[in-house]
DNA sequence: TCCATTTACGAGGATATCCTCGCATATCTC
DNA sequence: GAGATATGCGAGGATATCCTCGTAAATGGA
């Protein structure tokens, strides 16, 4: 059961890369192929689920021999894993981009950030949400992406209502990651975008918000 | 791939059964066993997905020879669809339950009512959520459970506001649909439940129906 | 008790899947 | 161009998994 660990050379590329066992290309064209690998094993894990996805499909899917493809990722394993940490790194570095034009939005404005910021990630294959729901043996790395995306949501809540508490902004937190995770799966099937279904979700998100957030929804309205 | 049809008879026992080649049990033996046979899928399934999820597996669990297991329920599939059907069943009859007494409810008791079924749903092991995520095979079956529910919880809001009209129940149903989905992975850790979270759960469905029903909240409150 | 039917059982075949291995090719440095 | 390193490739081994099949036991009615 236990992957043989490889050293993994631990420089920092563009895409980050976790200490799995996945190996680091070091040419250009590697690079791509790693990329193309990432992108088709999203969906086929999106598809199938992880136990469904197989190897060979994962190749032939993004135009990989079977042996390249375990070149970079020594196993199906190693692939999902860094799968999870690219989407856990995305998820933190884009609320952290969020959370920098935060402060003097009003809490409805804050949710209809929000609910872009989920289409976005769902529009990019990035996603891999059956794959984080299925996976049982990331258990532990999916609980740290988790929290990860609830503290940064924490910190933006924070920054939009100095008068929140450090406690209720991560209870917070918590309901309005659950609450946006389903975003994907309502408003997307396949590529199509549900648009009047999404006016209910902002519209939820924002009651939710401005229920939540009497301090920062009194500042905005001083500022109007 | 075609799955063999095998002559399903189609008397309607305690367990609903689907035309999908699952052998009906004749005798009380047999029918105890294909009730632990769907306890175990269902567990199996909830842990591993579809995919991840091995016939042996489930027939030791369920302390049933391999053989045995084949003999009432032809497939793989065949197990997962008896699981669907048995989870949509499930729902549609407790829904209309609730229809039942829905009358007269005020919208944040109804979402009280809403939220306590969802508990009771993930309490049992009837439900197997993940499975429903992950298989695609059944996604007409999927759609149509879904649409059944929709439906249902569709009903209940007509019932309790008879000022709303067909096409904003239906709207209104869906986002309770998701928001109620939800539940059973926010406030279950296994089997504990985090009661804070469903305090906060409630809040939010309560404060999400009262502000879509102003009708039914005239009513509720010309009672008072 | 005897027989028909249902249920129990697990070895094993066919297939699928993960992964290895050895060699061929491309790319970079000098 | 020469050598070194990274990358590309797919046949095939080991294993796992789905499912079949033939036989034995249990059950219920006559």
């Amino acid at each position: 059961m236990a992957s043989q660990k490889s050293s993994a050379s631990t420089t920092a590329t563009v895409v980050t890369r976790a200490a799995t066992g996945a190996v680091a290309p070091k040419r250009e064209r590697g690079r791509s192929r790693v990329a193309a690998i990432l992108e088709a094993g999203a969906e086929v894990f999106a598809e199938k689920g992880y136990g469904g996805a197989t190897m060979t499909e994962i190749a032939a899917r993004s135009k990989t021999a079977i042996g390249s493809l375990y070149r970079f990722f020594p196993t199906k394993e190693a692939l999902a894993d860094a799968l999870l940490t690219r989407y856990g790194d995305l998820m933190t570095e884009r609320l952290a981009a969020i959370e920098a034009r935060a402060s003097g939005l009003s809490p409805s404005q804050l949710a209809d950030v929000l609910v872009d910021f989920m289409l976005d990630m769902s529009a990019d294959r990035a996603i891999a949400l059956p794959l984080i729901e299925v996976t049982q043996e990331a258990e532990e790395k999916r609980a740290h992406i988790r929290g990860a995306i609830r503290r940064g949501l924490a910190s933006i809540l924070t920054v939009l209502d100095t008068g929140i508490t450090q406690a209720e902004a991560e209870g917070l937190a918590v309901m309005l990651l659950y609450l946006l995770k389903a975003v994907p799966q309502l408003a997307c099937n396949g590529s199509e975008v549900d648009e009047p279904l999404i006016a209910r979700i902002r519209a939820l998100v924002s009651l939710y918000l401005v229920n939540e957030l009497p301090h920062a929804q009194r500042l905005a309205n001083d500022a109007s």
